[in-house]
RNA sequence: CGCGGGGUGGAGCAGUCCGGUAGCUCGUUGGGCUCAUAACCCAAAGGUCGGGGGUUCAAAUCCCCCCCCCGCAACCA
C-alpha cells in the first residue's frame, strides 16, 4: 500500500473563508478521498496562517488578544470545511507552540548551519502607522496608501536567505522532475523566473514579537515564507517528531492557488534543498473561481459564502460543481444561475431521477429485490468509465474524471429506454429478462456512484445504500468496487427524490450586494433545499445599500464638510487610467481646482464639460496616478458602476451646499 | 509593450501540449416512451473554430502579424 500526503495552502485568518478558498479545499478533498478510496494510506493536511501583520492588526481592532481572535478564527474556518465535508486528517496552526515553533527554528538553523542564511541590513520605507515595511511599487507617489504619509526610509538588521544560490540546484531539479510543476503553463511561468536569476530573500524582521522568534537572533522575528511554508513539514513532525516526520515525508502534492506557485515552487525546494531535506512531489496551482465573473476577494463586497450552497443543498451539489464545471487548472466561474442549470441537469434529471426510476421498477416488477445472472452490455461501458476515471483523476483532471462518471450514467439512462423493463414486465415469459436489465442498470449506477464517492461522498453514499451496497463506503476500495458484479442479491430501496427538481428560473439567485433586501416569496422549497432569498432587480440604484449609518453623527459634524457647487470647465481623461477622469473646476474661487473623479466608467469627458455639480472643497489634496486632486465631487455611485453625478444646476459656482 | 486569461453553432464550455470525422451541457424544433423528479430516449436545425498570412497531403490544433474582450496590478479623495 503506498502512502500519500497532500497540503493545502494555509488561510489567513483576517477574514472568514469564502467561495475561492473552499474551491481549494473541496478539490483537494476529492483528491485526498480518490486517494484513499484507491487503497493509499492518505494524510491530508490544511491549517491557518496566524504570523500575519494583517492578522494581529485585525485582533487589535477588535480588542483581541491575537490569540484569542486566532482561536475564535480557527472555530470559524473548522465550521466550514466540516460544512463542506473536507475530510483533512490534521490542522496546523502556525502559533502552534508545540509543533510549528521548533520546526521553523530548526528549519533556520538547518540552513544556517548550512552557510545559507547571512545578516544584512534591510533598508525600504517604513510606514510608522503601518508598523511594516512597503513595497516601492505599493506607494502611491512615495505615500503609504493606506494612511497617506510619507514612509520613514529604514534600515533594520535583517537575515538573509541566500535564494540565490540555488538557481542552478533548481533548474536542474526541474528538469529532472518534469512534473513536479503543474498544471503545463504554471511550469513554464516558474522556469522563466528562475531562468532570469533569483535574489536573496529577507526571512527576519526585527522588533516585532507576533512571530516565531529567529533561534540565533531571538529579536528577531521569522518572516512570511519561512514561517508559512514549514507548516508543510512542521505539522508532521519536523523539528518535534522525528519518526512521524521520516514516515509521512515528503509531501506528494501541494494545492496551492496559481498566485502562490512560485513561492512553492522556488523558495521552498530552496529552503528544503539548504536543510538537506526531500523535495516535495509536486505543485499544483489552481485556477480562480470568479463570481459573475468577478474574482473572488477579501476586499471586494461580492463574496458569497461557501455555506449558502451548502446550506441550502448540502454540499455536494456545490462540491459536483466546482469540480466537473471548471477545468482544473484553469480559471473558472460560479454563477447561481449556473449553479442551478447544472443541479438540474446532473443532480435532478439525470442520476437522481435516474437512481429513482430503477428503485420505482424494483420495487413494482421484483418487490424490491434483484439477483444477477450474468454480464451486460453496460458491464463494458462501465468498465471503459472506470478506466477513463482513474486516468484522469491520475492526472489531477477532475473534471475530466467526473464527466467519465456521468457518462456511465447516461448511458444506464439509454440502456433502460432501450430495453424497456416496462414492456417486458407486461409479460411473465419475460420475467428473467426484465430481471437481468433492472439488476445491470443497478449495477451501473453502483458502480458510477463508487466513481463518485469522492465529489459527493454522502449522496453517493446513500445512493449504494439505496442499491443495496452492504459495505460501508469507507471500506470500498476502487479496483473490486468498480468490478461488474456478475452474482449475487440484493434489496433496493424506493426512498425517493434524492435532489428535488428546481423549479422557478432564478429561484436560488441571492443578493450579493445587498444583504438586507427584502426577502420575496420563492419556489415551494423542496425539502433538500430550504427556502432562498430572491433576488431583488437590482438594475437600479439600489437605495440605501450597506449600512445606513448605525452611528449618528452631529450637526457639528457635517459642517466640518464643507460642499460647495463648482462648474465643470475642463474634463480629460487620465492615461491609463479605467476610473478616473481628471476635471477642472471652478469653485468661485479665482483659480480653477483640478478634481479627479472615479466616473470614467460611466462619463465621457465632453459630456462632463459645462455641469454644474457639487464637490468636497476641504478636503485634503491627495495624488492619484501622479496628479493632485483637490476635492472630491459627489456621485451616487451604486456597486457594480453607473456613477450618477449630483446636479446642483442652476446654482452659482461656489455656493455652499448644507 | 506592466502581468495573466480568453475569443469554438443562440447561451456556457471542452478539445489546442502529441495536426487527420469539431464534442459536451443548456436552449430550439420534431418524434418516441410512460418506469421515473413535466423526468427519460431518438432525431433535426444551427459553427468561415476572432481576422490575415505561413508551414503541411492535411491546421481549432504548429509559426508570424493584427483585432477584440476579461481578470490582476496602480488608481473609484
Amino acid at each position: 500500500m503506498s502512502s500519500f500526503f497532500l497540503t493545502t495552502a494555509i488561510d489567513f485568518v483576517n477574514s472568514r473563508p469564502h467561495l475561492g478558498t473552499a474551491y481549494e479545499k473541496i478539490t483537494a478533498d476529492v483528491i485526498a478521498r480518490y486517494r484513499r478510496l484507491k487503497g493509499d494510506e492518505t494524510w491530508f493536511l490544511m491549517g491557518n496562517d496566524e504570523h500575519s501583520q494583517n492578522v494581529f492588526k485585525r485582533a487589535q481592532e477588535q480588542g483581541k488578544d491575537p490569540l484569542v481572535y486566532c482561536d475564535e478564527m480557527e472555530q470559524v474556518f473548522r465550521e466550514v470545511w466540516r460544512a463542506l465535508d473536507i475530510s483533512y486528517d490534521d490542522f496546523i496552526r502556525t502559533t502552534d507552540r508545540r509543533r510549528h515553533f521548533p520546526g521553523v527554528q530548526k528549519l533556520v538553523q538547518a540552513c544556517l548551519d548550512n552557510g545559507d542564511v547571512y545578516a544584512g541590513t534591510y533598508e525600504g520605507p517604513y510606514c510608522v502607522s503601518c508598523e511594516e515595511f512597503k513595497v516601492e511599487k505599493d506607494l502611491v507617489d512615495g505615500l503609504c496608501p493606506i494612511h497617506k504619509t510619507k514612509p520613514e526610509w529604514i534600515k533594520e538588521k535583517n537575515w538573509f536567505f541566500r535564494l540565490s544560490k540555488y538557481q542552478q540546484p533548481l533548474l536542474r531539479f526541474y528538469a529532472e522532475h518534469p512534473t513536479f510543476i503543474q498544471p503545463e503553463v504554471r511550469r513554464n511561468e516558474i522556469l522563466r523566473l528562475v531562468d532570469d536569476g533569483l535574489v536573496d530573500l529577507s526571512i527576519s524582521r526585527a522588533g516585532q514579537s507576533w512571530g516565531i522568534p529567529l533561534p540565533n537572533d531571538p529579536k528577531s522575528v521569522v518572516y512570511v515564507w519561512f514561517d508559512a511554508l514549514t507548516n508543510y513539514a512542521s505539522a508532521v513532525g519536523y523539528g518535534w517528531d522525528d519518526t512521524g516526520f521520516t514516515k509521512r515525508w515528503p509531501a506528494n502534492l501541494h494545492i496551492v492557488g496559481k498566485d502562490i506557485t512560485r513561492f512553492h515552487c522556488v523558495i521552498w525546494p530552496a529552503m528544503l534543498m539548504s536543510a538537506g531535506l526531500p523535495l516535495p512531489g509536486q505543485v499544483f496551482g489552481h485556477g480562480w473561481v470568479f463570481f459573475k465573473g468577478e474574482r473572488m476577494s477579501k476586499t471586494m463586497g461580492n463574496i458569497v459564502d461557501p455555506l449558502d450552497a451548502a446550506r441550502r443543498f448540502g454540499p455536494d451539489p456545490l462540491r459536483l460543481y466546482l469540480a466537473k464545471e471548471v477545468v482544473y487548472g484553469a480559471d473558472g466561474d460560479f454563477t447561481w444561475e449556473r449553479f442551478e442549470e447544472k443541479y438540474n441537469a446532473d443532480l435532478a434529471n439525470n442520476l437522481g431521477n435516474l437512481v429513482n426510476r430503477i428503485a420505482a421498477m424494483t420495487e413494482r416488477y421484483r418487490k424490491g429485490r434483484l439477483s444477477a445472472s450474468g454480464g451486460g452490455q453496460l458491464a463494458s461501458l462501465a468498465d471503459e468509465a472506470s478506466r477513463s476515471y482513474v486516468n484522469a483523476m491520475d492526472r489531477l483532471a477532475l473534471h475530466e474524471g467526473v464527466a467519465a462518471a456521468f457518462r456511465l450514467i447516461s448511458a444506464a439512462n439509454e440502456f433502460i429506454s432501450e430495453r424497456q423493463p416496462w414492456t417486458l414486465a407486461k409479460d411473465p415469459a419475460n420475467a428473467d429478462q426484465l430481471a437481468q436489465v433492472l439488476y445491470d442498470a443497478a449495477e451501473a449506477v453502483r458502480i458510477a456512484a463508487v466513481l463518485l464517492l469522492p465529489v459527493m461522498p454522502s449522496s453517493a453514499a446513500e445512493i449504494l445504500r439505496r442499491l443495496g451496497e452492504t459495505n460501508s463506503p469507507r471500506d470500498l476500495r476502487l479496483d473490486t468496487a468498480t468490478a461488474w458484479r456478475a452474482s449475487g442479491e440484493r434489496d433496493i430501496l424506493n426512498a425517493g427524490a434524492l435532489w428535488p427538481r428546481l423549479e422557478d428560473k432564478g429561484a436560488i439567485t441571492v443578493s450579493e450586494t445587498n444583504p438586507a433586501a427584502p426577502v420575496a416569496p420563492v419556489v415551494p422549497a423542496p425539502p433538500a433545499a430550504p427556502v432562498a432569498p430572491a433576488a431583488p432587480s437590482s438594475a437600479s440604484v439600489a437605495p440605501g445599500s450597506g449600512e445606513a449609518g448605525s452611528e449618528k453623527i452631529s450637526i457639528e459634524d457635517f459642517m466640518k464638510v464643507q460642499l460647495r457647487v463648482a462648474k465643470i470647465i475642463e474634463a480629460a481623461n487620465v492615461p491609463k487610467s479605467k476610473k478616473l477622469v481628471q476635471l477642472k473646476v471652478d469653485v468661485g474661487e479665482p483659480e480653477p481646482r483640478t478634481i479627479l473623479a472615479g466616473i470614467a466608467e460611466s462619463y465621457q469627458p465632453e459630456q462632463l464639460v459645462g455641469r454644474t455639480i457639487v464637490v468636497v472643497a476641504n478636503l485634503k489634496p491627495a495624488k492619484l496616478m501622479g496628479i493632485e486632486s483637490n476635492g472630491m465631487v459627489l456621485a451616487a455611485s451604486p456597486d457594480g458602476g453607473g456613477a450618477q453625478l449630483v446636479n446642483a444646476e442652476p446654482a452659482a459656482p461656489g455656493t455652499r451646499v448644507r
